[in-house]
RNA sequence: GGUCCUAUCGUCUAGCGGCCCAGGACGCUGCCCUCUCACGGCAGAAACGGGGGUUCGAGUCCCCCUAGGAUCACCA
């Protein structure tokens, strides 16, 4: 039974990196049939927060991720992590150590300088007496020579030379564990049988195997992704854009094309982009993970979230466009209306917002007028064209959109002028701009009546 | 600096010795469609970091160089 694991720290957001690492083990697990579970690492009482936690939480149900187990919480195992301290110290297997941070730091630094490797010296490896006063930590005894191999499932074979890892903390002066004890313990205790993480820990995964050996717990499988990278190649970090998840869920983006995204960064399924979650989960392999970081491009983020928006049923996208509109005070609006204007505007927007900035045009009856545009378009004020459409839809209303056609079409050709003049002008009158929707959209959603009023307002603006 | 990882179009990538004078996608350019803008369709420019090997044959295997990244905490 495969077991994987998403193990963020409480610290921030659910970010770009985190969320394709939790994407990438919730995949494995669904693909193999087996379990994805949850854990908070917040070992790190200073950094860790409670709003961390629901942000990740909340992160990873907006993408669908959905865990089996947990959310477990490291804080509320200390009992496992100092069991097996005490079981190593019992052993001999690891050690009081005495040395205070600020001479750990300066002895570090002079290493550094003097171009020695800047690792614990070991002092207190051997020490036999217990000074008095001060709260040891505890130090794991790591093997002097000999080598550590990892065999991931992603960067092949992994080879350390121990005489590089110096003997690390594993529980610190407060009691707590440190990183690499503590998921060491909980990988064991929960049963993870393929730990997927980023390529940023492959460094410290033989030290974590160190300790499997010492407890005698067996390895599991390893697989390092690479890490995501901003636009300059360095790590992504927020001066590239947007890093949490929920931002992007905040600037209309669809939790499917991020998805999309996601899984694409960093694998791959031969030629094919596009895949809905279940594809996804059938699909998913770590063999087809690259071994090279991958540069987050939003371009590409945006086109999938355009295909998304142009794909997805109405039903579906109806009740995501509440919150944006709402956000612009438009807050009383049936889901009829709502699906026809999603209907004329999703091939026009690459995101909820623009599609819900660009829907104000039905809604805002009191507007500007591009000066430009009706120089360009009324040659001499000339308001002839407008009034003969207005009194043949006064008149006549509109049918249906074959009339509409049919009516511009005529109308250019009695005023010989070019098809597009009527509709430009047409436009104008409706929107005050020279770019939107199609104008027998426009029209039935906003109704006659409306579209009289714009004309009127129109022309009165303009007749003298 | 030590250690580790990585290296195909600007970007994401396909390629697992001959099917590759390198394929797809985003972006970009041009054309078509068209009531504007988009969408869509078609076409195009654009890459195997450098040097050595191995081999009949290398983008694909090996070595070196170079370049990027990661990591060296009582953070995770």
């Amino acid at each position: 039974m495969v077991r994987t694991r998403f193990a963020p720290s409480p610290t921030g957001y659910l970010h770009i990196g985190g969320a394709r690492t939790a994407l990438f083990n919730f995949l494995y697990a669904r693909n193999k049939g087996g379990k994805f579970i949850l854990r908070i690492e917040d070992t790190d009482a200073e950094r860790s927060t409670k709003e961390s936690v629901d942000a990740i939480l909340d992160g990873m149900s907006w993408l669908g991720l959905s865990w089996d187990e947990g959310p477990f919480f490291q804080s509320q195992r200390m009992d496992r992590y100092k069991y097996y301290a005490d079981k190593l110290l019992a052993e001999g297997k690891a050690y009081y150590c005495y040395c205070q941070p600020e001479e750990l730091q300066e002895r570090r630094e002079r290493a550094l300088k003097e171009g020695r490797k800047p690792i614990y010296d070991r002092r207190c490896r051997e020490r036999k007496d217990t000074p008095q006063g001060i709260k040891p930590v505890i130090r794991f005894k790591a093997p002097l020579e000999g080598q550590t191999v990892v065999n991931d499932l992603i960067k092949g074979t992994v080879v350390f030379n121990n005489e590089e890892l110096d003997d690390l903390i594993i529980i610190r002066s407060d009691g707590f564990p440190t990183y690499n004890f503590a998921v060491v313990i909980d990988d064991v205790d929960m049963e993870i049988t393929h730990i997927i993480r980023g390529d940023d820990h492959l460094n410290n995964t033989p030290r974590q195997i160190q300790i499997y050996n010492a407890l005698g717990f067996p390895i599991p499988q390893f697989a390092h992704v690479p890490m995501i990278l901003g636009s300059d190649k360095t790590r992504l970090s927020k001066r590239h854009g947007a890093t949490s998840v929920m931002a992007y869920k905040d600037m209309g983006y669809i939790n499917r094309a991020l998805v999309n995204y996601l899984v694409r960064l960093g694998w791959s399924y031969g030629d094919q982009e596009i895949f809905s979650l279940e594809e996804m989960i059938e699909k998913f392999n770590i063999e087809n993970i690259g071994k090279s970081a991958a540069v987050f491009n939003p371009d590409k983020l945006l086109w999938l979230n355009a295909h998304y928006l142009k794909t997805m049923e109405l039903d579906e996208l109806e009740p995501l466009m509440r919150d944006f509109f709402e956000k612009r005070g438009v807050n009383k609006i049936d889901p009829v209306s709502c699906k026809k204007i999603i209907k004329s505007l999703r091939e026009r927007a690459k995101t909820l917002d623009e599609l819900a900035e660009s829907a104000m045009v039905y809604f805002i009856d009191e507007f500007e007028y591009d000066e430009n545009g009706v120089n360009k378009f009324f040659p001499n004020k000339d308001l002839r064209i407008i009034n003969y459409v207005y009194d043949f839809l006064k008149c006549n209303g509109l049918a249906d959109e074959k009339v509409f056609e049919t009516l511009v079409r005529d109308t250019a050709e009695k005023f010989s002028v070019k098809v597009v003049t009527v509709a430009q002008q047409i436009r104008i009158v409706l929107t005050g701009k020279t770019v939107s929707p199609s104008l027998y959209d426009i029209i039935d959603i906003i109704g006659m009546e409306r579209t009289l009023k714009r004309f009127e307002r129109f022309l009165t603006f303009h007749s003298h």
